[in-house]
DNA sequence: CGATTTAGGTTAACACCGTTAACAAACATA
DNA sequence: TATGTTTGTTAACGGTGTTAACCTAAATCG
């Protein structure tokens, strides 16, 4: 059966494409510009393709959140590995989220830009609960290594979170969109006053 | 000279009329919604009447933030006079940044919603410098009171606004806008943890 | 092999959006 | 009374997401 095999594989093509069409422009102009018109001359084929292959606009910008949180999750992964203790693991998961949200900050406008449809999905979807879980996990061993156990452990994950997620979003306020070398610092300042609070 | 005095009341009407229009419409069906044609509908004016009051609509957002951040400034005055000490202050400050954000969440999303035009005037305008300096000088007197000098000022306050925004925000995305009960308790344990910090 | 169904793709339209040029009518001034 | 300005209108331009109707080429079946 290679023609169904041939067509499969030009549909995924095709998806493909698409996505990739998406995110050049995403890359370049910005979320704001993202068209789907725009995508289909991209692609050199007529509108409604596109909605051969997703329903509307916004599942094509789930895909690329869901894609978002996978990479995110991963490097926090790959940080945590390069560590022993919790603490020390802990600051590194920080470095390595900053430079997560830098580094692709078109995926982090997606996923944490408030009033977009992302908002809606940020509990239904497991992409992000992966993403959460690799830092509670670490808090809990953190909590338990400093003999707290009384401390909620989700309280303080919570924390740990806001604290990335405020000085990452404050500084792509008002130095737009781009890091600059004290942010890094109140990023270590910070994470020193959250892991003393740990013990 | 009455004339002259009718039409600048009415033309302060309708640029009036205008934005209760709009605030009316973000409050009913939220910023995405907004658009000229429905503003111009409910004020039973034609569209291009609105371009005699507002260059186009990102000034009438750009109204909005200013009246948001101007508000905001205005609560956290009000919050840090109810206290002596500079670290009460902060407290109740925080207390006041939350209530805000959550009271008048169209506000909030607004004034700091990433990859909104707010972006762009964050360090332009006066509004939110003046909001900026409440905090930084609590911060300040906080440094002095607690003998501290040494400690850089601007990082504290960076620190403490990105904790603020990040609790907001992080409460904002997974709990679909409304704060719940245990929201606060994050934030009463991220301020102790910040203003042991200072010391 | 020829007829028929089906999947992939296109054209054209609907209903919106922000913005603006051209025009009309009411008004104040000279 | 005539002139000019202000204030409002209609109608359009170019853009958006989305979908109904159709067309054609390929795959399946009698």
């Amino acid at each position: 059966m290679g023609i169904a095999e041939r067509k499969t594989r030009h549909k995924e093509e095709l998806r493909s494409s698409i996505l990739t069409a998406a995110w050049d422009m995403v890359l370049s102009e910005g979320w704001q510009s993202l068209s789907i018109r725009k995508i289909a001359d991209a692609i050199e084929y007529s509108i409604p393709v596109i909605y051969n292959h997703f329903e509307n606009k916004e599942a094509i910008l789930l895909e690329f959140s869901k894609e978002g949180y996978q990479l995110l999750a991963c490097k926090l992964e790959q940080a945590r590995a390069t560590m022993q203790t919790p603490e020390e693991q802990l600051k590194v998961m920080a470095d390595a989220y900053w430079d997560f949200s830098f580094e692709h900050k078109e995926y982090y406008q997606l996923m944490f830009g408030l009033g977009i449809p992302a908002c809606e999905m940020v509990n239904q979807h497991e992409e992000i609960k992966k993403m959460t879980h690799i830092m509670i996990s670490t808090i809990q061993q953190a909590l338990q290594v400093s003999a707290n156990p009384e401390a909620d452990f989700f309280l303080k994950f919570h924390t740990y979170w806001s604290i990335l997620h405020g000085l990452v979003s404050i500084q792509m306020i008002d130095n737009g969109q781009q890091p600059d070398r004290k942010g890094k610092l109140v990023l270590q300042d910070a994470m020193a006053g959250f892991c003393k609070s740990l013990v």
